[in-house]
DNA sequence: GATGAATGAGGGTTCATTCAT
DNA sequence: GATGAATGAACCCTCATTCAT
């Protein structure tokens, strides 16, 4: 990964216009003219657009693993308090990378791509077994409840932050919001709910 | 909407392309090919390829008010029933009309093509408000927690399934899915855990 | 072969372009731009820029095979003199096709191009035993020499039309030719004399 | 004519290149990777990729008549034999330059480049006054017939080698040859049969 | 002297759409 | 009403060349 200031500019002009139209729908030209560079540019840095698009999911390296083991591993927090701090986490990087996930979800849901969405899904597993080896721990102990399906939590994390943001026009209404109030919101009352939901969740004995 | 049977044909073909490939990566020739109509027919029949879409999504009106208020309205069944019935018609609606979802989610929640979605915005506020008006008189009765932030409900309800839906293939793995038991597996363990998931945050208390 | 009016145009059209500046440096744009048609239309009819060019080849059927059979058969001719016919014929057909022929020399001659040059091999074989046949024939009547190499003779007929042709420019100056005479110098002065060349070879005793 | 080391490498992969390919398939990014050095390099050398062909027909000189002079004033052989001698000279040193020639016909014969082909008239037309001479005097004590068309004779010559080998891929299945056979097929088949041809011609009376 | 980044032009192809029949 | 030929624009990419270092 030898980035270039202006391969890196490039990649996040690319990152921005792919999120708003789509990858389909941008044109090298339009990538091109907002990095103000010549359009040869892009088949010289990176060989093709599907090439860029690679570079730009290799560049946005976004492995969470490391932040949370450390949360895990944490001796200062308790099972609860460690869910909570994950899921700040969670939704704090998801929302900073939001744009890439959101290409992530339109061009690799679909096998259509010639790109190779395996390494993708390997480290996505990673994530899952340090995830759901804590649950556990925490069942063992009874801080947790036994009758929850553990793989399926993270999906409601993210599913709930990304709902909201493709229906971010709906809740701008609902919630009075302007588009400069939007971080505040999912920082606080959005991560809130979810927070709540997941320990919820995680506590409901029925 | 007076469609022909041919029309309807086409847009469904359409749908399923759109859903594949993207709006952008699916040519009327595709379209047309599939459909077994000549190219001409598509800008004849709809205007453009734009207007096909909007055709489209106004032909596949996915309005559950009217169930959901039949499930709100039914005497027999408790608060806590009902928010089970209506998770599990939810799912079931939502993921019978997945491919539209889906194009709904990454056409429009840019707001860059040429396309109305305040009329779609406003059915959706309908049916919140709906879901509010229920809730909250769970809440009124005692049976719902007051401290729930409503509005983030259904992303929960429906992001959960999305994001599922979105990392299939990393479910496949994890729950050693093959494709045709995918359908089984949203019925019953997605639904059940999204109904605990709502139940849990509706009744929790801290 | 069903080709419409307009695609025989920009057959021939093209033809003459490649024969000029080869296959490489002639552009879609330059044919259509010449044949007055829009760009697209030689993808429509044609597929590709390689297609048309195996369009081309196709179109230009050279098989001289039936009219050397003519000749081969005609009883009012003795052996010399279907020689001196053949090799009128030969000449006159691979002059007036000469701008094919260069193409197929050019860009069939090296295996590069994803062409199938087989079934012109073929084509051409057929025509060697027709002529080898015949010419084994003579030697066993006595009217030809037995000490020639049968295969390397149309080498020799068509090379030599060939070689004057790559060196046009050169023999105008030795015969003080101007462009308009070129036909006649062809048909007469060279024609007379490969049939004396080959004449000469098939009645040599050394 | 002062060429580097590396510019002689470079003008050798561009005449494999060139031939093989033609001049416009053959990019310059090509040759400078075959050749391993810079892209830079060919136009900094050579001016541009159209002078680079120009050295190197410059480079590659194939002016015999030093040598048909020799030949031709050798005292110890009699006028077949100088015919002999002189047929096998040309064909063994065109076989051996068979590429360089190939570019010339293709790229020269028509005269779009905007490369001098004047010089290489005036040097073959040198050659040509030569042969003239030799000819002229065998006709003249004898030897040869007076009746020939003297300038085509060449064209028969280098006419017959060349429309073998464009023609090489028949010839190996008529010959059963391998591509290692051709070259001794080229020295003894091949020459065997030219050197008839023009003996055959030079003394056939008719 | 030599390099690799950068340029602008042009390559072939495919697009959604329209028009004449 | 329906077709297939035809259009012009735009697509991504590669070209030979140049320029700053």
């Amino acid at each position: 990964m030898d980035l270039s200031d202006k391969q890196i500019q490039i990649l996040e002009i690319a990152e921005k216009l792919f999120a708003e139209h789509g990858f389909d729908a941008t044109s090298v030209r339009q990538i091109a003219k907002e990095a103000d560079i010549n359009i040869a540019m892009i088949s010289y840095y990176f060989g093709s657009k599907e090439k860029l698009l690679e570079t730009l999911l290799e560049y946005r390296n976004f492995d969470f693993r490391k932040e949370i083991a450390q949360i895990i591993e944490d001796t200062n927090l308790d099972h609860l308090h460690k869910i909570d701090t994950m899921i700040a986490l969670l939704t704090q990087r998801i929302h900073s990378k939001r744009r890439i996930h959101k290409i992530l979800h339109f061009e690799y849901s679909n096998g259509c791509r010639n790109i190779n969405i395996d390494k993708h899904i390997q480290r996505k597993l990673k994530s899952y077994t340090l995830i759901e080896k804590f649950i556990k721990e925490g069942q063992s102990i009874g801080v947790f409840s036994k009758n929850v399906e553990i793989p399926l939590i993270v999906p409601t994390i993210i599913g709930s932050y990304f709902n909201f943001y493709y229906n971010k026009k709906m809740f701008m209404i609902i919630y009075h919001l302007k588009e400069e109030d939007i971080d505040d919101f999912v920082y606080n009352t959005l991560t809130n709910h979810i927070q709540k939901t997941i320990k919820a969740l995680l506590t409901y004995e029925n």
